[in-house]
DNA sequence: TTGGCGATCTGCATGACATGCAGATACGGT
DNA sequence: ACCGTATCTGCATGTCATGCAGATCGCCAA
C-alpha cells in the first residue's frame, strides 16, 4: 500500500477524512510484513492509542481492501490477515506457529489446469473465468523446525480448517477424544 | 475416501463405533464433489434422519479428518468446505455463488519460491519446509459468467476474507458506507 | 441371547471473529 | 470560528465452531 502521507491525499480527495485513527493504523499497517489480523493490530493501535476501538480497526482494514490498498486473507487459522503487499505474490503459513510470510513465484500464471469434467472454456476450465490465482505453502518456519517444542505449544496446530494435500504434523493415527 | 464399508471396518478396527449416524454421513460424504459445509452437510443429514445433532456431524467431520479420509478448506466464504477428495489436486472458487470444484494442476509440485528476505534452506525457503501446497484459482463459474444478474444476489460476493491478487469483482473505486 | 463398559449423541452453554446500529464527536471546507 | 456530515466508540447481534454433561446405544464377552 502507499505511504502514510499518500494514503490522507487520496482519503481527502474521496471525501473521507484523516483522522488520528487512521492515520495510526496507516503507519502501523506501511511497510508491515507481518500481516497483522485485526486484533493484533487494535492491541498495537491500543498502546499507542489507548481508547481506539476494535470497530474502528475493523472499518479501516475493510475501507483500505476495498481501496485496493491492502489484501485480505484467510488461511484458516481463525481470523483473517491482513497485507499491505498488493503486487503479485503468494504466501507460506508455519503449521505450528501461525507465521506468514509473502514469497514470489516463478510460473504461477503458467499454471495449467488439467483433468475434471468438460471441455474447457475460453480462459478458464470448463467454463470458469480465473479472475486470481492464490498459492499458500504450510510447513514449519526455520524458528519452528529448530524448536522441536513447537508442535504443541504454539496457537495453530492441529487440524484447523485450512487444509493441506498431504497430512500435516498431526499424527494420522487414530482421533483421540476419550474422556476418563 | 474409502467407502462407507471400509470406514466401517476402518472405524471398528480402531475401536470406535460404527452408529447410524456415522454411517448416514459416510454415504452423504463417499463420492461428494460438492465440497459442502458442516451446515449443509447437516441439514442433508437431518432429511434422511430428523434429530440428528449438528454437534454430531462436526464431530464425525473432524473424526474423518484427522483419519485422512477428508481434507477440510477454509476458502474465506463463512463456514469450511470438506472435501473427500484426498488426492492431490486444487480448487477452483466461484466468487459470486460461492461453487467450490476440484481441479488437477500441472506443474504444481514444481512451482520454483523466489525473491523474499534470506538464504533459501535445504527443502524450502530461507529455512521454511514446505510440507503441502493450496493452490484456489478464483473466478466465476459458466453459470456465474452467463448470469449478469449473479454479481450482486449471490451468497459470497463483495470482499470476504480470503483475499485474491487482483480486484475481485467490486469496483475498487471509493468505499461507500453512507447512511443518508 | 443377555450384560455391561464405555464410546457416542444430543442439547445447551461458551467462545472467537465479524458486522449492524445509534448517539456523541471531530474533521475540514467555508 | 461555524456547521454539516463522516467517524468513532460501545454495545448488541449474528455466524461458525467447540466444550460439557447426562442419557443412550454399539459391541465385546459370557
Amino acid at each position: 500500500m502507499r505511504s502514510p502521507a499518500e494514503l490522507s491525499t487520496e482519503f481527502r480527495s474521496l471525501g473521507l477524512k484523516v483522522t488520528p485513527q487512521r492515520q495510526l493504523l496507516f503507519r502501523l499497517l506501511h511497510d508491515n510484513t507481518s500481516h497483522p489480523s485485526a486484533e493484533a493490530l487494535f492491541d498495537i493501535a491500543s498502546n499507542q492509542m489507548p481508547g481506539i476501538s476494535l470497530r474502528t480497526v475493523y472499518q479501516t482494514l475493510t475501507d483500505l481492501a476495498l481501496m485496493g490498498e491492502l489484501q485480505s486473507f484467510d488461511f484458516g487459522n481463525g481470523a483473517a490477515r491482513f497485507d499491505p503487499n498488493t503486487g503479485a505474490h503468494h504466501h507460506l503459513v508455519c503449521t505450528a506457529c501461525g507465521e506468514v510470510a509473502d514469497v514470489y513465484v516463478d510460473g504461477a500464471d503458467r499454471l495449467h489446469l488439467a483433468g475434471g469434467s468438460g471441455t474447457d472454456g475460453p480462459d478458464g476450465f470448463d467454463g470458469f473465468v480465473v479472475a486470481s490465482t492464490d498459492i499458500v505453502f504450510r510447513g514449519r518456519c526455520a524458528n519452528c523446525c529448530d524448536d522441536p517444542s513447537a508442535a504443541a505449544s504454539r496457537p495453530a496446530e492441529a487440524t484447523p480448517p485450512g487444509g493441506s494435500h498431504s497430512p500435516q504434523f498431526t499424527d494420522p493415527a487414530l482421533p483421540t477424544r476419550r474422556k476418563p
